[in-house]
DNA sequence: AAAAAAC
C-alpha cells in the first residue's frame, strides 16, 4: 500500500514525498479515500497514529478546487489546544506547499490583528481553538456559511475542557451541507451524542492504540519519597543514557520550581506550562527542538499531540492524577518507531493513581531497580573535582541482557571512596522519613 | 487535588 494508491494528486504526492513519507499509516490509509469521496468520517485514534495527516492531506486535494472568499472561510479545523492547532498548521504548510492555498491559524494568546487581516482577505482553511474563534465571529470578523468541511480533532478532550458548547454552537452556524470529520481516542457518551447529531452517515475508523501498548517504550515505576524526587531525577538524567527528555509535572508551579532547579544544578532545562504567554511558550518549545535545551519540563499542556522527534525519555515526576494524561505523556517518547523509556515516580500518596494507570494501560509497570542501593545520594554527595558525575550505568528493561559487570571498575573505584567520607559531612536531606524499601502496594500487581 | 482555553 502507497500513498499513490489512495486517489491524492500529484502535486500532493510528490509534497508527502518529499516529506520523507512514503508508506500510509493504517488510519490514512483507511481514512483518506471515503474523506476524497466526500463522506462523513469518524476516526478513532489517539495522537502519533498518523492521524493529522489523514485529514489534512484529502482536505488539501478538494481545497485545490473552488475558489476563496473575503471573510469566508472554506474549511474548518477545530483543535483543544493552541500548540496542536499550531502543529497542523504546520502540516498543512508542509504538504500544502504546492497548492495555493491560504490558511489563519486563530488561537489566543496572540494579538488579533494578523488573524483578522488575514480573515479579511480570505482562506480557505481556518485552524482555531474554540475560544478565539468564537471571540472572532462575535466581533464580526467572521462569516462561517461558507464552511462546508469541518474538522472536530480530540474531541474527546475538547469534552475534558468544557469545550462541548462551544463546539455546538460553533457546529450550528456551518452550512448543514457539509462534510465532517470527527476524530477522539475515545467515545464517551457525551461524544457519541456529539456526533449523532452533527455527522450524517459516517464512515467509523477506528486504529489501535499507539503509546503503552508500544513495545518500544521501556516503563517504570520508581517508588520515591517526595522530598527526594529531584535528587533521584537528576540521578537518572546523568546515569540512564538520556538524550533527550521531557519531564512532566502536575502542577505549574512544579514545572517552575524543577526547572530552576535543574538550571542550577547544570542541566540544559526549559520548561512549558499555561501560565508562559504564548510568544514564550513557542520559543521554548524551539529551544528543545533545536537542541538548545535537551530537558523540557512540562505541564500537560505538553502531554497530547506533541510531536518532538527523538525524545529519549519521559519522566512523570509527578503520577498523572488521570490515567488517560499517563498514556499522552508517555506517548512522547518511542514516536515513529524509536526506543523510548518512560520513568513514573511514585509516593505512597499515588498509590491509587498508579493503580488506575495499570488498569488502563493493562499490566504492571515494573519497579526500576537501581544499580545501586542509594544511588541518589552516591552521586549528590560526590565531590564536585575531576571525578566524572556519573555514578553506574543502567542499561535497558532487560536485565538479563546488560553486560553486567562492564562497568566493575568503575563500582569498586567508588564504593571505597564513599565508605570512607566522614558520617558528618554526608548531610542527610530533608525527608519525610518515608526512604525505605519498596513498599508493598508497588510489589502486587495492580490488576487483582 | 490540575491544566487547558477568550478578552
Amino acid at each position: 500500500m502507497s500513498f499513490a494508491d489512495l486517489g491524492l494528486s500529484d502535486e500532493l504526492l510528490q509534497a508527502v514525498e518529499s516529506a520523507g513519507y512514503t508508506e500510509p499509516t493504517p488510519i490514512q490509509a483507511q481514512a483518506i479515500p471515503p474523506v476524497l469521496m466526500m463522506k462523513d468520517l469518524i476516526g478513532i485514534a489517539q495522537t502519533g497514529t498518523g492521524k493529522t495527516a489523514s485529514f489534512v492531506l484529502p482536505m488539501i486535494d478538494i481545497l485545490a478546487h473552488g475558489r476563496r472568499r473575503a471573510l469566508m472561510p472554506r474549511s474548518l479545523i477545530l483543535e483543544p489546544t493552541r500548540e496542536l492547532a499550531a502543529q497542523v498548521a504546520e502540516n498543512f504548510e508542509k504538504y500544502g506547499k504546492n497548492h495555493d492555498l491560504k490558511m489563519a491559524l486563530l488561537i489566543g494568546g496572540v494579538q488579533m490583528g494578523d488573524q483578522v487581516k488575514a480573515l479579511s482577505e480570505g482562506v480557505d482553511v481556518l485552524i482555531a481553538t474554540p475560544g478565539r474563534l468564537m471571540d472572532l465571529f462575535e466581533r464580526g470578523k467572521i462569516l462561517l456559511t461558507g464552511c462546508e468541511l469541518l474538522v472536530i480533532d480530540e474531541a474527546d478532550r475538547m469534552l475534558d475542557m468544557g469545550f462541548i458548547p462551544d463546539i455546538e454552537s460553533i457546529c450550528a452556524k456551518l452550512p448543514t451541507n457539509r462534510q465532517t470529520m470527527l476524530f477522539s481516542a475515545t467515545m464517551p457518551p457525551p461524544i457519541k451524542k456529539l456526533s449523532d447529531r452533527f455527522l450524517s452517515n459516517p464512515k467509523y475508523i477506528e486504529v489501535a492504540r499507539p503509546a503503552t501498548t508500544n513495545i518500544n517504550i521501556a516503563q517504570y515505576k520508581v517508588p520515591v519519597s517526595p522530598r527526594k524526587k529531584r535528587e533521584v531525577l537528576r540521578h537518572l538524567l546523568r546515569t540512564d543514557d538520556v538524550s533527550t527528555a521531557i519531564v512532566f509535572c502536575n502542577r505549574k508551579t512544579t514545572v517552575r520550581e524543577l526547572a530552576k532547579s535543574l538550571k542550577k544544578h547544570g542541566f540544559a532545562a526549559g520548561e512549558i506550562h499555561g501560565d508562559m504567554d504564548q510568544p514564550a511558550r513557542i520559543a521554548e518549545l524551539e529551544r528543545f527542538k533545536d537542541g538548545q535545551v535537551n530537558i523540557l519540563c512540562a505541564s500537560d499542556v505538553a502531554a497530547r499531540g506533541l510531536d518532538v522527534k527523538g525524545v529519549s525519555h519521559v519522566f512523570n515526576f509527578d503520577t498523572p492524577w488521570h490515567p488517560d494524561d499517563y498514556v499522552h505523556r508517555v506517548g512522547r517518547t518511542g514516536r515513529g518507531g524509536a526506543s523510548g523509556r518512560a520513568f513514573t515516580f511514585v509516593t505512597p500518596d499515588d498509590a491509587e493513581a498508579v493503580q488506575n494507570v495499570e488498569k488502563l494501560t493493562g499490566g504492571e509497570i515494573p519497579v526500576f531497580e537501581f544499580a545501586d542501593e542509594q544511588p541518589a545520594e552516591a552521586v549528590e554527595e560526590k565531590p564536585k573535582g575531576k571525578r566524572p558525575q556519573r555514578a553506574k550505568k543502567v542499561e535497558g528493561a532487560d536485565r538479563a541482557e546488560r553486560a553486567p559487570r562492564k562497568e566493575t571498575t568503575e563500582m569498586r573505584s567508588e564504593e571505597p571512596r564513599r565508605e570512607r567520607r566522614p558520617r558528618r559531612s554526608e548531610p542527610e536531606p530533608a525527608d519525610d522519613g518515608w526512604n525505605g524499601p519498596v513498599p508493598e502496594f508497588l510489589k502486587v500487581s495492580a490488576l487483582a
